[in-house]
DNA sequence: ATGTTC
């Protein structure tokens, strides 16, 4: 397919509806990630121009400036679709890992506190936070039925065991839970999978970090968020783990069964899609919200085991505590209104970014707007942006999620062979606790795009605005 | 992302 774009304005970029698009489509970049976009032949954003042919999609189908290619949708990809105009559900909307996402904990250290300790707590989180392909953990003993409780109830659950606060399920996105899970749209071989992993990281781009706070931009919405400069932050990258994968196999598989049945014409088989208001739609939502709950207790599970090692490496009570900043996802699809409308945001790769006065923000945040977290690569740097009103009128309330690759994961190993990557970052300060050499490689700094550019780009097109800088010092990757 | 090709 041909791309053909208009600039709009200095970031923003306009696709008008040709050919059997249904909506225009519009993507944010600057010059660089635009020569980046057409180094690739332009791959994601005929991925984008294909999400727009869906039935029910509320113009425009949005394209974020981490955008890279990815199964079906691209990733940082934005679309809603409304429910009541025959619009559809995909799960290549969102994506494998259902409810990937984010959280930020902030400690009462200052850098200097962690300093003499470094390497201790480095090994006391890799011991108790299970990384890796296939990780599991031993401790935590959960049977079908705690599963399934597991699924309908998110992070509360995980609180409501002892691990973790009341407190902390007031700073999660949708409380940590999203409505109309069904557990029992939920396999068999999904539930076996999802058994022994709830609590560990994962692999890939996963992550656990310590950083400290390199730098406020806005000082004023720092400290409503509770944070200051020098301050001792961690950062959980992680999701729905082998249950989340095989929700979204399922029910892509189903999905290719039943879309000549709804005459659904699909232009790339990996956009799957079934009406959201079908029998296979509402099965696939109730099944992507059941998975979605278990990423929110995943991560609210690996809080607490990060709290036992910031207490096992000797740090005092009130240190140790780890307030939970905010936990938000990358990977789903949610109900919301946007222009009077009740529809179906699909983020996939792509980051809520609500406003000031938006609904569902802890009470601390309703005034300026909920926070944004935009990891970046493990040697550089990662962001905590705040949601504007611009995201509101022009992306579904959506952002970034993260730096985005420019080197296949191929090219990546290629290019750092024979090199020490774990070596090169303690000289830089940074200790990184892997399980993998060839994960290491894979997501080397190099392999990704400089987040200060993405979050850059995001800014001046108003889809946030930048709170404050945070710099590794601990990372433990799979 | 993923028991990294059920």
């Amino acid at each position: 397919m041909n791309v053909s774009f208009v600039q709009e304005d200095r970031y923003t970029f306009r696709i008008p509806r040709k050919g059997k698009m249904r909506a225009d489509a519009v993507f944010f970049a600057s010059k660089r990630i635009l020569a980046h976009l057409e180094s690739e032949n332009y791959a994601s954003l005929v991925q984008l121009m294909n999400v727009a042919t869906l039935p029910g999609i509320v113009e425009p189908a949005l394209a974020m400036p981490d955008i890279h290619w990815g199964y079906g949708f691209p990733i940082g990809g934005v679309a809603a679709f409304d429910p009541e105009a025959g619009g559809v559900v995909s799960p290549g909307g969102v994506g494998f890992d259902i409810n990937c996402g984010v959280r930020l904990l902030a400690s009462g250290l200052e850098r200097r506190d962690l300093e003499p300790r470094k390497a201790w707590l480095a090994d006391r989180l890799y011991e108790r936070v299970p990384a890796g392909v296939g990780s599991k953990r031993r401790d935590v003993k959960l049977n079908r039925r705690s599963l399934a409780r597991v699924l309908e109830e998110g992070a509360g659950w995980v609180v409501r065991q002892g691990w973790g606060e009341a407190d902390d399920l007031d700073h999660i996105e949708s409380g940590g839970r999203l409505a109309g899970a069904d557990p029992g749209r939920v396999s068999e071989r999904a539930y076996e999978r999802g058994l022994p992993q709830l609590g560990t990281l994962g692999s890939g781009n996963h992550f656990l970090e310590v950083q400290y706070v390199e730098q406020v931009y806005d000082p004023e919405v720092a400290a409503a968020f509770g944070l200051r400069e020098d301050q001792v932050t961690v950062l959980i990258h992680t999701g729905s783990r082998g249950l989340g994968h095989q929700v979204c196999q399922d029910h892509v598989q189903k999905f290719l069964q039943v879309a000549p049945k709804y005459g659904i014409e699909l232009v790339d088989r990996q956009l799957a899609a079934a009406p959201i208001e079908s029998p296979e739609g509402r099965a696939y939502l109730g099944a992507m919200a059941a998975a979605a709950n278990y990423a929110f207790a995943n991560r609210q599970l690996i809080t607490h085991y990060v709290r036992e090692a910031f207490e096992a490496a000797g740090f005092a009570p009130r240190d140790h505590a780890l307030r939970v900043v905010y936990d938000l996802a990358h990977n789903n699809a949610k109900f919301e209104t946007h222009g009077g409308r009740r529809v179906l945001v699909h983020r996939k790769g792509a980051t809520r970014a609500f406003g000031p006065g938006a609904s569902d923000l802890p009470p601390a945040y309703a005034a300026v707007g909920q926070p944004v977290l935009v990891p970046g690569d493990m040697g550089r740097y990662s962001y905590v942006l705040v949601g504007t009103a611009g995201a509101m009128e022009k992306s579904f309330g959506s952002s970034c999620h993260g730096a985005g690759r420019v080197l296949s994961r191929a090219r990546s190993k290629k290019q750092v062979k024979g090199r020490d990557l774990v070596r090169e970052l303690a000289e830089a300060g940074i200790e990184l606790r892997a399980v993998s050499r060839r994960t290491v490689a894979e997501e080397a700094p190099e392999a990704y795009k400089d987040v200060a550019e993405v979050v850059q780009v995001v800014e001046g097109a108003g889809l946030g605005r930048r709170v404050a800088r945070l710099r590794p010092v601990i990372v433990v990757k799979g």
